[in-house]
DNA sequence: CGAGTGACTGGATCGTTGGTCCGGTGGTCG
DNA sequence: CGACCACCGGACCAACGATCCAGTCACTCG
């Protein structure tokens, strides 16, 4: 019993399929299998084609496009599932909620840079500025994760890199007060640098910085140095990023002594 | 002259008030004016009794208030108003978004910590400590900032103490290719490093840790460094904080010889 | 003293969101 | 041949940010 064809069709010929051969019409037109051109015959065969049956990959590829080409607050679940040729309510099989996206999508992303050949002790200050570089390259490149790094990093390729960092500096000779102390610092530098660099890159920069200069010129009164200095955003990122940097290996070399 | 009482009602005997005397009963009955006690003589008194009428300060000294008790994904503009005595929309009146009142909720809470007394060459160093650190300890008692620091950050409490920072390294005697890349430094260090704090302890930190430690240890093979000197949150942020910024400092001053 | 003004308020409503319910599918294996 | 299972999606829900627009009040001016 149970048997679902109940109303005897052929099933399994190879073709026609034959989807939904009775469910009496439905009370509601309801769409109504879109257009007209619905029927069995005009239908491509073999059922879903070729869709390659969507898996957590794939959702995952798809959410880190969509977040590049549009930004993060424009990621919804029916958008994502537009784009994967799904109904939204599918996705929730393979992911339990849009944060689990967000997650494996900044995770993804770390995936993208290479690792520098293994630890060496006696190389530590290069292969540290190094990965902290490729990191920082990696948040950049996709902007939206700045307003995402407020989670928990600990996927795969997120701790992959944290190891690394961790095994160069213990091959280094950094001991504990300053093992911590350091990993601290330098994942902190980055994030921070990113998440400050990506939000004003993040609308127009141009214009913002000469909007920000304007506010400051006409507060002078008050921001005498800052209208003087102009707005501390943008003047160069990539150089205050690396002297930065430097000064903050020297300060952790220096501890070493 | 000038006198208000329309109709002829003793208005300014201190109480009263006959609010809203005609109306003629609107087509809806509409919920009809709270219960059955509408009656005019029920009425407290003085038109909308003793609500300061609803300044944008109330607004985001609420808002604040929300965000500390319940986080940064509970503040609705819905929420926010009932908690105000007032209807969602009329929040629109005072702000034209509700990321507007993230913007002011923010910057206001920077405002609770003081400066140090005004710049001084000589103590630069205490100073920025004394500043960096009543900035970490705002955003921390605050943690729903976190998650939203990724904004500019241009409201006059941060620019107050942007300013100061400024000064404080000018008066010290850095110039241009190190006192952008200082306060480039300082700031970013500060804003990662209280994201990753919060990030943390939103999360009942003792509990994530052990997950975290659990999770390395079953991996120790891939994790081989991390698996042994636990994983890198938690150990103890204040120290940890305060070491990286010795770092950066220490490498800040050699960079002036 | 009546008409008017501008600051301020909120009910109804719109389009969209994240998420769940549940009734389905095709393919495969016993 | 029937039962199972991985997978899919329409209908639906409560809640959200935001807007429209019809007010109500304190106060001023002619």
């Amino acid at each position: 019993m149970v048997d679902h064809h109940t109303r005897l069709v052929v099933v399994n010929d190879g073709e026609t399929g034959a989807a939904r051969a009775g469910d009496a019409d439905g009370p509601s037109t309801a769409r109504q299998g879109r257009t007209a051109a619905g029927d069995v015959w005009f239908r491509p065969s073999r059922a879903r084609r070729e869709t390659p049956p969507l898996s957590r990959e794939r959702i995952v590829r798809e959410a880190v496009a969509l977040l590049d080409e549009e930004g993060a607050e424009r990621l919804t679940m029916r958008r994502l599932a537009e784009r994967l040729g799904t109904g939204s309510t599918t996705l929730y099989w393979h992911v339990k909620t849009k944060d689990d996206v967000l997650d494996l999508a900044l995770d993804s992303i770390f995936g993208e840079v290479g690792l520098p050949s293994g630890p060496d002790g006696g190389r530590w200050r290069e292969d540290l500025t190094a990965l902290v570089g490729g990191w920082r390259a990696v948040l950049l490149r996709h902007p939206w994760s700045a307003a995402v790094l407020g989670r928990p990093l600990m996927g795969p390729n997120v701790l992959d890199r944290t190891e690394f960092m961790h095994a160069t500096l213990v091959a280094a000779g950094f001991t504990e007060p300053h093992l911590s102390a350091a990993a601290y610092g330098l994942s902190n530098y980055v994030i921070g640098s990113t998440l400050m660099q990506a939000t004003w890159q993040a609308r127009d920069e141009e214009t913002a910085r000469q909007a920000a200069e304007e506010h400051l010129r006409a507060r002078r009164d008050r921001y005498p140095t800052l209208a003087e200095h102009g707005p501390p955003i943008g003047k160069d990122w990539d150089a205050s990023f690396a002297l930065g940097l430097t000064y903050l290996l020297d300060g952790l070399e220096a501890s070493k002594l």
